[in-house]
DNA sequence: CACTATGTCTGCATCGTTGCAGAGCCCTCA
DNA sequence: TGAGGGCTCTGCAACGATGCAGACATAGTG
């Protein structure tokens, strides 16, 4: 099972297991004729360096782990391909876990026997979790905060302008003459400071321009899944004066309110418009396509990791709040338009 | 930056470093009182053990590898979060790595320098590496192929039944009424070997209908994803004769399909019904909802872990194929009825 | 020719943990 | 009283690799 060691190597071709060392890593000057006796050995053997024994001795890792709430929906699916990407040209390989936003999963990474320790640093996308309580727990582990929560001073953190992004989502719904604007994701507690942070950019659109917001138009949900877009959806089709038009804090929200739409027999947009946020792929392909807030996943993800590679270098900054750009992609669910092809 | 250590611990404890490793691991029996003062020293240097170090020790890491083609795909997002749920079960945690189907990348697992090692288990979807390739590099490490290629004898293998799959689902279409049922997905050459197996299921569902394949409905795509469907519907098209009814190898090329034909004016599934494979949420959720193979994927996840964990064990069984249950879910795509609610 | 510089190669210590074998100590029981 | 046994606790070695300092031989210099 165990496969052969340095020392197997060295054996082999009667040589110190430092000259062994030496030659696999490239370190120091080796003459050519016992590299290649060397290398014959290496080769008979078949060695492969123990990575284990490696970074015991090195103090390092080479993994960081990217801790999300779940792998399945297609933002973090999306971000983490982006995220493996990123590290690996970087020369690090990625972990991904999931915490189904659990509390006591998310808690658990802090906690005494956390596989923390195993990584150079971490990548979190806390959604229950409160970066309060993760600067109580000491963590001895460089950590990056993505997209949740808002800047406490703590943590880097690199993240849209949830506020600019969710007013132009909105504002483009009202530049398109609907009056009766919904929104599906609020989220008025404490966890759900993201959320918040869109409704205050769906209040400004409003108050830009002079227009009064009806509360009953606020649907909070407690996740972001297609299947709460459409109950939420239901919901709003049964007040007196439906809307005209949905803002949705993500795109499955989205795709969830558009099927219901659809299934109620109202038509999108010509009935109600609907903007999303996130531009996952299928709101490209869906139909009608997605009009959608795109944040810039593969810049969060490099940022992400430059700053953190930054702080295990050991060259730590001061915790900065990174803010990386967005843009609105209209489609179909807003102005019936096809756009000519699916980017 | 570096945590204490036991021996840190031990000094401050006024112990033996074994002490305290007892003491953290609840092996051999401690008074209580020196337990006492060993937890207060623990508790007041905030003591993490150094999980590389004892990997070492231990030989195992606790880690098993999880290497797919790309994480963004809708299936493999899926599989991947049941594979970490499995394997979690189980006490491992899991590396997710993508290769974007490249051939290097794949064999880069393989390499000299490959971080395979510091793996316990690999559960590898390869795309382009053939079973052949991998039998003939060295591996040191159990590994368990998913979904991709058939059996060589070499691999534990986990997968469905391709051939029934796909004959069940063209049988549906047929079953129908349908008479121009066309295929998307064939990959006629060396590493399709999965797409093969669903054309042959093609064709047994035809043949035992007594019908004749028309060849050029059959068009393979290189890869996967909706645009490759989008396209190859529009060939379709085309046709002097066009299909009345599409079987895509999966999902995402058949909401692609259906996109393309919503775009073309046509109707799903008036004009054209639509099967796809896979059963990936998305489809729940499409305008229309996806007819589906769905492959049991909580079940490949446990069956892979399990199978892995054997080997991992020391008790190596042969190698195995395990064939996982699928079966068809209807939905509008092919039927025009709403499921009472996606589920 | 003695002496230093250079180029190769080696042994020892170490990373932080756990396995193993055994040292004390106290208690029990013949 | 003394042998035997159980309970605690400890030191040493080892996992497989790399950092460091130095040994040795050869080449170059005045």
């Amino acid at each position: 099972m165990a496969g052969p060691t340095l020392r197997d190597v060295a054996k082999r071709a009667n040589v110190s297991i430092r000259t062994v060392s030496n030659v696999v890593n490239g370190y120091a000057p080796v003459s050519d004729e016992l590299r290649a006796r060397v290398q014959a050995a290496l080769d008979e053997l078949d060695y492969r360096p123990n990575l284990i024994a490696r970074n015991l001795k090195q103090g390092r890792s080479g993994m960081i782990a990217l801790v999300v709430p779940e792998l399945d929906v297609p933002y973090f699916a999306e971000l983490a391909r982006e995220v493996i990407t990123a590290a690996r040209a970087r020369g690090y390989v990625v972990m991904v876990d999931q915490t189904d936003g659990d509390v006591e999963r998310e808690r658990e990474l802090l906690g005494r026997n956390s596989r923390a320790t195993m990584f150079d640093g971490l990548l979190l996308s806390p959604l229950s979790v409160t970066a309060e309580e993760l600067r109580a727990r000491g963590h001895r582990v460089p950590i990056v905060l993505l997209g949740e929560h808002i800047f406490n001073g703590s943590f880097h953190h690199v993240a849209i302008d949830n506020v600019s992004a969710a007013r132009e989502a909105t504002a483009h719904l009202l530049a398109l003459g609907r009056r009766r604007v919904a929104a599906i994701g609020d989220q008025p507690y404490a966890t759900g400071e993201t959320a918040q942070l869109r409704t205050s950019g769906y209040r400004q659109a409003h108050a830009r321009e002079g227009l009064e917001v009806d509360e009953r138009l606020i649907v909070p949900t407690p996740r972001f899944h297609r299947r709460q877009g459409a109950t939420a959806m239901e919901q709003l089709l049964t007040l007196p004066e439906p809307p005209d038009a949905v803002f949705c804090y993500n795109d499955l929200l989205a795709l969830g309110a558009m099927r219901a739409l659809t299934r109620a027999g109202l038509r999108v947009p010509d009935d109600v418009a609907v903007v999303g946020m996130d531009d996952i792929e299928e709101g490209q392909y869906s139909t009608p396509s997605l009009t959608t807030v795109a944040p810039d996943k593969k810049e969060i993800a490099r940022m992400a990791v430059d700053v953190l590679m930054e702080s295990i270098g050991g060259t730590p900054r001061p915790p900065a709040e990174i803010v990386v750009p967005h843009r609105l992609i209209v489609r179909e669910s807003t102005t019936g338009q096809a756009p000519a092809v699916p980017t």
